[in-house]
DNA sequence: GGTCGTCGTTCGTCAAGTCGAACGCCAGTA
DNA sequence: TACTGGCGTTCGACTTGACGAACGACGACC
């Protein structure tokens, strides 16, 4: 499941926080947009007490999130899945052949892009909107990929996946480097 | 976001049922293991009442669903994106094309397959796992894909999404028909 | 028919979440 | 220093959610 193991008031004291420094809002500020007592929040904050569903909402609402965000895992990590890793082949029909390269979830918006780069100094982006994440799978040729301060090397085939709202970089290592990228964000 | 306009109050009592049926268990069952009074979850189903984060929690964990899944979009459409629609290319760099092809979300695990199909019958999948979601990306050739019931024809670059836990087809209309196959589940 | 078991709902009681006010704290300022 | 304004926390009062018992309804079985 999302977040197996973790007390989920622990979990949502913790987003509450950050989500609200994040946005760079005092706690009496976010009670006041949330219209709740900043003496919930405050409590709420802490870990202590057990909100309602209406309270968290509001709360949601007022930081501007989704809702499941306040519940669910705070930060997407680094996933590198190599070309002979995981991946599952089945074919049922001669006529039909199905290769299994990466795998990921639902309820989020995705762009896909074809990316064709050559060699040359490393491609830099600035972090995206909050929540992005992206996912790079290498069709050909070789490139560096990943966070800027911990990139990794993919061939053919390599997946990984990054948070995009970190700068992030890509750096073609040979000619005709070839990659499908899906850039996912809320 | 997610499930905006709606009452998330009605939203849960609409999920709580659903998924409640969905695994044929009784009110007086989901209530038992989740150790809550069953009198919560009948007011809880009904609309009525505030849930807490604990009382949620318990019942996801009965049901064996995910926390989101009870304030989240409940079902997910048919949505088609043509190779002409929506695309915005961008190309900063002459050593650096980017083309865009399709839009999408995260926090869901993705399968990504090849396709290569040629002509013939139809292939039929059987439902797969509730709330997977397919998205499919031709990239050559043409193809009859989506629901059993409402297919839709696709050329290169079109973008289709639809519903994975529902009967749905996929047949190759000319030869060498190429596609990726992005197949999301919880 | 009578009894048992399970279903889902309703009602009164108790505990807990929410609220508002007051508190201590810190910075900026006259 | 005294004052003002905002910060986050703590406290008692009130509202409300969660509980358990009792209820009527339905079906199985003797």
């Amino acid at each position: 499941m999302a977040s197996d193991g973790k007390a989920p008031l622990d979990v949502i004291a913790a987003s509450l926080r950050r989500e609200r420094e994040r946005a760079g809002l005092s706690l009496t500020e976010v009670a006041r947009r949330a219209g709740i007592a900043k003496s919930t929040l405050s409590q709420l904050e802490a870990g202590t007490g057990n909100p309602s569903v209406e309270t968290l909402w509001a709360l949601s609402v007022a930081l501007d999130i989704q809702f499941a965000q306040l519940v669910d895992p705070p930060r997407p990590r680094v996933q590198v899945i190599r070309a002979d890793e995981g991946p599952v082949l089945y074919s049922e029909r001669t006529d039909y052949q199905v290769t299994l390269v990466a795998s990921c979830p639902p309820n989020a918006r995705r762009d896909i892009y074809r990316l064709d780069v050559e060699p040359g100094p490393p491609r830099e982006s600035e972090p995206h909107l909050p929540g992005t994440v992206e996912h790079v799978i290498v069709s050909a040729g070789r490139a560096l990929v990943g966070l800027r301060e911990d990139p990794v090397e993919l061939g053919p085939g390599d997946y990984i996946a990054y948070p995009g709202d970190i700068a992030h970089v890509f750096q073609a290592l040979e000619p005709g480097t070839r990659a499908v990228l899906v850039s996912e964000h809320t």
